[in-house]
DNA sequence: CACAATTAAGTTGCGCGCAATTGAATGGTG
DNA sequence: CACCATTCAATTGCGCGCAACTTAATTGTG
């Protein structure tokens, strides 16, 4: 619905522009959100949020490694990633120990109880991809979009960061 | 590196969903933080957060509702809302007022402060587009993409809450 | 060897997002 | 009219997500 008139003036295309730009950014929050809502009914079960399981997805493939590179696998910091962790650990699914060799590092394990959730973890994306009504090759498509997108963004915020020069400095 | 290989045995099925759904919950968990956080570059000119453009937005859209009224815009309930309106009061830009019909509900109006913000942000939806480095129909082809997927979710979500699965669940 | 610079985790503070609860106002029913 | 269910906003509690800072270990340079 663009072609509403709007209290008290005509539309230019900037006004245009700002009612597109609510579906976009909001269409991907909304779907973000509604993601969310979903993973959380079925991860109800394993006890665990969105980020812990997205977590586990990790440590199920790679089983062993420091909360450095778990960041470098999730894009998250140790701001995120700690107080996460201690609750893993918490429940028991997850050891922390300081690396011997470097005691800077934090290697993060799963244990026994780790490993074993897994199977219970296999149904879930199946439960997901049901929840979502796409098929396989739309929701692969979907992906490679959205991953085309993060890259974009990511290079965009990364350019927008350090300074605000008016002049093509770098680019 | 695991490879499509998996130690000690043979791929079943269940491997592969598994990874492939981690592809796609957190290609779009990070597509929704990675928009985060170019919108966070762009708007800290007009000092306000994420959450709250998607408010302004909506504000200067219809210029007065009921927070219900903007809860359903958004999706948001009054445990988000009502704090984030806080911050919005004490920055100036909108009020809140009982209304005098059902006092139950309370009006949000933007301040003059609130609308000459809107000029503003005129500028915001074209710098995001070229942040994306898509061209309106790409966009609004994923767009339409994101709403599908959101739709479906929630039914899900919704049918997914009340009932217990029929089949034993609980290990 | 001594001493800064760098790197890794952890901590603090703030703003969502959501479930659950509270409190006040309204509406419906007997 | 009295009573109860509903509705709306606000509050509480918890878990991210991120910026900024702190602490400790390692690296590098003279």
């Amino acid at each position: 619905m663009v072609g509403t008139s709007y209290p008290g003036g005509m539309n230019t295309p900037d006004d245009d522009w700002l009612r597109l730009d609510q579906q976009i950014c909001f269409s991907l929050h909304a779907a973000s959100r509604a993601f969310n809502g979903v993973y959380r009914g079925i991860l109800r079960d394993l006890g665990l949020t969105y980020p812990q399981y997205l977590v586990m997805l990790v440590l199920w493939e790679h089983d062993e490694l420091p909360v450095k590179k778990l960041g470098e696998h999730l894009r998250l910091d140790s701001g995120t990633l700690s107080p996460l962790l201690k609750r893993l650990e918490a429940a028991g699914l997850v050891r922390r120990e300081r690396s011997a060799r470097d005691e800077r590092s934090v290697e993060v394990r799963l244990t026994g109880e780790g490993v074993a959730l897994r199977r219970r973890a296999l149904q879930v994306p199946r439960r997901i991809a049901a929840s979502t009504g796409f098929d396989t090759d739309e929701i692969r498509t979907l992906r490679a979009r959205l991953d085309e997108l993060t890259t974009a963004l990511d290079a965009a915020a990364f350019a927008e960061q350090p300074g605000d020069s008016p002049a093509g400095e770098r680019s």
